[in-house]
DNA sequence: TTGTACGCGTTATCAG
DNA sequence: CTGATAACGCGTACAA
């Protein structure tokens, strides 16, 4: 990595295994002491040979001499040398350098993305490397910029959704750079999301279908698309079936479990408390669940709790609660092929594709 | 990044901030048509000035003419240029690339110490590289070799284990290396983990206070030193207190969390069955948790449940669980810490130290 | 088949 | 204060 895509993969078959293990006191005393790495210039004049048959060794060892190879294999064992990546990649311009740039690893939809993405990158000889942004759009600039400025292969990312303008520039001067889990409605470049509208409205039918007609929901940052994306679906729904959505119930911005555990807990305390309640995210829903829990509720016979999962609702709940299964593996790995497409065609400009993953409802076994 | 650490900053001040919002035709046709990224040479002659002045520019505005520093920051601007990372570092041989190792960044422990990496690297002007090895042996080596081979100036490792010559070769090698969460015993290097031993020690002599005598123990890989420790510890406490733990109640290698509910939910039925069970990692405590909450055992009244959760106890679960919470942050920011130590320090050779990382037990609220 | 010599984009040294 | 030039380590035409 760091290196020529097509070549680099072959030449650490020859020189990277094992070679720290036999790391020669010659090599550690230049490393230590003079702070001098080995070039490929040492590894000849150990060998006695001459820079270019080294050179052609490491693209590949049958070019040259049989002898020659195994003297020039044993010069590499003895000195524990390892090609300098920015020479290498001085002279191709190419890494296979794939960048993940998320909001936030530690939240779990994120993360279990990243992990489909960081396999199937590396099945495919590419190597990930993931940043964090916080949300925050300066960061996710910095990123994006460090990564074109590093050359990587291609960009992954999961926008902040503030950065429109730039990130339709870079797409424009021709990186390759895909979004995924959050779509940029004004800017003309490939995205992977799952079908949020649908979702929302999908879920709502649903409980419609179950008789329900009262309604809380809890949400995320009005900011992001996805919430937003989430509401109107519930909002057409709610609208095709005749049912007012009173607005007080209509929670937003709510960010931490806990909160929305107290959000439902106060909740309970209305008169008219709303029978049916959604909680538009995996962590919203987790809190729900757990005030449900703490209050021993009686669980979907009193009140009924639905909403979005990173996990599959049935084996996570105690009691039944119909569900949006969210699959971050598998935003990732649709986005991942994108990419993966797209490397391979040489062509740079094509016409930008927006991917909807189907929205998938769990719901409780009978 | 991918440059040198002490000038790539400042250039990025200059160079990098907004350029791409202003790609100028001439740079996006260059790149586009010629597949050729603009180089210092391009900005020079633009500007019609020598390529050491645009290099002096880069590096401190303040050192040439301020008629010539605004013609050079005009023909970057007008050229999109962007300092090319690998020419920068093959000279200067240094890096900000920190590289951190996990085995499985969708573990919300790893996540969340990766997160604080992240953030303090950030704040250090270095660059956060994350990979996920799987665990996988071989993938820890590669990830491994690949950082120093593009000169990372720093790697933070979670090792799977089993890579211990090959570990200690990278450290007697001079290159920076430290170990978090989970340590190696028989290689001399530095590491930051929790006191896991102490913990289930601590946890264990609070059941006993409590008056519990018969134990059942649900834990991860038996391979895993922090599981072993684990175990170590809550088998000291009980022979402290002269408590027989019977090892048919000692379930080992446990992976998912529904593994863990259903094995809970199995020992129920046993008629001696104990009446303290103990969960020794995040996920296991949660499949404990889901089991009795689907079965309405009454907690703490006829079954305790204890163990390890990555959350904190008191918010997360719906009935009173003593645990000890595990600080995932806490982990990263030392051991982020100690790196930055060591990076500011040039001294390379050090006697490694193990920072053993308090256990917090975490009471239920009276 | 092997070696020499040049160029990749940058920084640093040295002359002017 | 500025410009020419020599490195940095590697890959590769080209010459032998």
């Amino acid at each position: 990595m760091f290196s020529i895509i097509d070549s680099g993969f072959t030449k650490n078959v020859h020189t990277h295994c094992g070679n720290l293990c036999l790391a020669h006191d010659y090599a550690v005393e230049r490393f230590l002491i003079n702070m001098k790495h080995i070039t490929i210039k040492d590894v000849a004049s150990l060998a006695g040979v001459s820079i270019s048959t080294v050179s052609r060794y490491l693209s590949d060892p049958t070019r040259i001499r049989p002898a020659l190879a195994s003297a020039v294999r044993k010069s590499i064992k003895e000195l524990n040398y390892i090609p300098n990546p920015f020479a290498q990649n001085l002279k191709s311009e190419y890494t296979n350098i794939i960048a993940v740039i998320t909001p936030d690893i530690s939240n779990q939809f994120f993360s279990e993305a990243c992990k489909a993405l960081c396999n199937i990158f590396y099945k495919n000889k590419y190597f990930v490397v993931i940043c964090d942004t916080d949300d925050d759009p300066e960061k996710e600039k910095y990123y994006i910029n460090e990564m074109i400025r590093s050359r990587a292969a291609g960009v992954m990312l999961v926008t902040c959704g503030q950065n429109t303008e730039f990130i339709q520039n870079v797409v424009d001067a021709g990186h390759r750079l895909i979004l995924f889990d959050r779509m940029e409605q004004n800017v003309k470049v490939d995205a992977v999301c799952e079908d949020n509208f649908r979702a929302g409205y999908d879920l709502t039918k649903y409980l419609l279908s179950c008789g329900h007609r009262s309604f809380a929901a809890l949400s995320g940052s009005e900011k992001s698309i996805n919430m937003q994306l989430i509401n109107s679906g519930i909002q057409k729904a709610l609208e095709e079936a005749g049912v007012v959505f009173e607005n007080k119930y209509n929670f937003m911005n709510i960010k931490t479990k806990e909160e929305a555990a107290s959000t439902f807990e106060s909740l309970l305390t209305y008169s008219d408390c709303p029978k049916c309640i959604i909680a538009c995210n995996s962590n919203l829903l987790d809190g729900v669940v757990l005030a449900a829990n703490r209050m021993r509720l009686s669980i979907p016979e009193k009140y009924a709790i639905a909403g979005f999962s990173v996990n599959d609702p049935r084996y996570t709940y105690p009691f039944p609660v119909p569900a949006i299964m969210e699959n971050p593996a598998l935003v990732g790995y649709e986005a991942g092929e994108l990419m993966l497409k797209y490397l391979a065609d040489k062509s740079k400009l094509q016409t930008p594709k927006l991917i909807l993953l189907d929205a998938k409802l769990v719901l409780p076994e009978k």
